[in-house]
RNA sequence: CGGGGCGUAGCGCAGCCUGGCUAGCGCGUCUGGUUUGGGUCCAGAAGGUCGUGGGUUCGAAUCCCGCCGCCCCGACCA
């Protein structure tokens, strides 16, 4: 990997402690140490693909449960649909083709001989759904249809970036089917709202809801949604959206059913993701120079209890206690891990847990059983406290929901003390150009003052805002402006 | 695809400029002992087609040419 351009001294100095570059030196460079030290990922053999390793499957894992619970809470169910996706699927939707067609990964032989008709590896999976739901919805009685999907997808990135952006990666597709136009609007901004809420109870990761605009739609949508945080190095990061399809696709598979008049009529539909890039988001907006920091919530492990001792007496009284924290706290939901290895030292072992992201750490030493009381500590800063035994549980408990609810309020804090209206273009390259956050901008709408901030800037529209209302001028063309917009440099 | 960097033990690197005899170092791993409230210490051990193909040379990790791969930055994107 080399080191980076100049003060190599002062590198080796600061990594001396665990190998991680501090954030305020090497961002990216930061983020890659987090991800090698705490074992999330690995590069695999294939250029631009990944391995999630165990540490970094268990928070897919913790995704997929919470996500997955407020599916089916909203009535969707899952199903699997096919890897790959003939050619003519692919081609039947233009802007679908044009959007997709560069990023594909196409297969053109298989046993051994040349395919009559290439398969594509999919990208995402609306056509070869569809072709299915054309099968299989007939009558306003099989409406709505509320099916998701957890899979893997392909996607021939140029440029890769381990979870934000690698070749192949994790997510869930929602697609539904709806009778009407308001049916699917309303199911579009149903999953937005679910997003937004997931993201923020769950990640700690406070979001800004709203639009995107045409040129950042997805590609066949009528109208895209996003959700799009904030990031420590105030870039924006999007991490989830929902798309109101219309029925455009409805007409190129042919999805269509009967309604109470006898009328034939096309559906209306939506489809919705997000993606293990979430994971990416989680380590880019918590952590700190000392390692992954995660949120109680999508924590494999919330609690470490590592008992301290010097003698062998000791040590079988320390572990008695320890253990049998372990299983209170496990009977009380919290998934907690006792650490008595006995070949590392106590030292070792806060490190090691830290540089992971266990949210708390408890400590049971011999002064701590006289005492009768145990020693916590919060992985996102704080003291150590110390509570009595007998109040463990609780305390813990509490103390992780604190955490949890910290950690968004500090999301959203940052993102909003990073947030400024700017008026007036000089102004605004000044703001973007020395990445001093999100600009709080008008725009008049038009594509073409969007294609120069971008060209000029590097910063994009990330999301038109429900929240906005005032008026203004557009500040590229200085025409009317209904509302201000979201600019900003976005992985 | 453009710019930059890198490829030597599981990981991180030195050695290359100025060719030479047995290719080193740190971490990790293994064995034994010692330690345990913030990354213990000591002793010993295992582990390498120097990315790959060719060339120059008495001799190549080192010089020359080609190829492959990976990382970082940019254009494209969840």
């Amino acid at each position: 990997m080399g080191d980076p351009p100049g003060r190599p001294y002062i590198r080796i100095i600061i990594m001396a402690k665990k190998g991680i570059t501090p954030r305020g030196e090497d961002y990216s460079q930061w983020y890659l140490d987090i991800i090698n030290q705490a074992q999330l990922a690995d590069y695999a053999p294939v250029r631009g693909c990944m391995v999630i390793r165990p540490n970094g499957y268990a928070i897919w894992e913790a995704i997929q449960r919470e996500l997955d619970r407020r599916f089916k809470d909203t009535g969707h169910v899952n199903a699997y649909f096919p890897l790959f996706i003939p050619e003519s699927f692919m081609k039947k939707e233009a802007e679908h083709v044009e959007g997709f067609a560069p990023e594909c990964a196409v297969v053109t032989e298989g046993g051994g001989s040349k395919l009559e008709e290439k398969l594509y590896v999919r990208p995402t999976s609306e056509t070869i759904m569809y072709a299915m739901y054309s099968k299989w919805i007939k009558s306003w009685r099989d409406l709505p249809l509320l099916i998701n999907q957890w899979a893997n997808i392909v996607r021939w990135e140029m440029r890769t970036r381990l979870f934000l952006r690698t070749l192949e990666f994790l997510w869930q597709e929602g697609h539904t089917a709806h009778a009407t136009a308001e049916e699917a609007e309303e199911e579009a901004l149903m999953i937005l709202d679910l997003y937004a809420e997931f993201s923020e109870n769950v990640l700690a990761l406070s979001v800004v809801k709203g639009p995107k605009s045409d040129a950042e739609k997805f590609p066949g949508a009528l109208v895209t949604y996003a959700i799009e945080a904030m990031m420590q190095d105030k870039k924006a990061l999007q991490a989830g959206t929902s798309h109101n399809l219309s029925d455009h696709f409805a007409k190129v598979f042919d999805v269509q059913y009967q309604d109470r008049e006898e009328k034939l009529q096309y559906v209306h539909q939506t489809s919705w993701g997000v993606s293990t890039r979430l994971i990416g988001a989680v380590i880019m907006a918590h952590s700190d120079d000392d390692g992954l920091v995660l949120p109680p919530k999508v924590a494999a492990r919330q609690v470490v209890i590592v008992p301290i001792w010097k003698s062998d007496k000791e040590k079988t009284a320390v572990c008695v206690a320890g253990s049998e924290l372990e299983r209170d706290l496990r009977k009380a939901g919290i998934r907690v891990y006792l650490d008595d290895r006995d070949q590392y030292r106590p030292g070792f072992k806060f490190n090691q847990h830290e540089v992971e992201g266990v949210p708390m750490r408890v400590e049971i030493g011999p002064k701590d059983l006289e005492k009768k009381s145990v020693a916590l500590k919060r992985r996102d800063g704080g003291d150590k406290i110390f509570v009595p035994m007998d109040e463990a549980v609780g305390k813990i408990k509490e103390q992780l929901d604190t955490m949890q609810r910290d950690m968004l309020a500090r999301s959203k804090k940052f993102r909003e003390d990073n947030t400024k209206d700017i008026d007036g273009y000089d102004a605004f390259r000044e703001f973007i150009g020395s990445d001093s956050g999100w600009a709080s901008s008008h725009w008049c709408g038009g594509a073409d003052c969007e294609t120069k901030v971008k060209d000029e800037t590097k910063a994009t529209i990330r999301v038109i805002p429900f929240k906005e209302t005032d008026t203004g001028k557009c500040i590229i063309c200085g025409k009317d402006s209904p509302k201000r917009v979201i600019f900003a440099k976005a992985y």
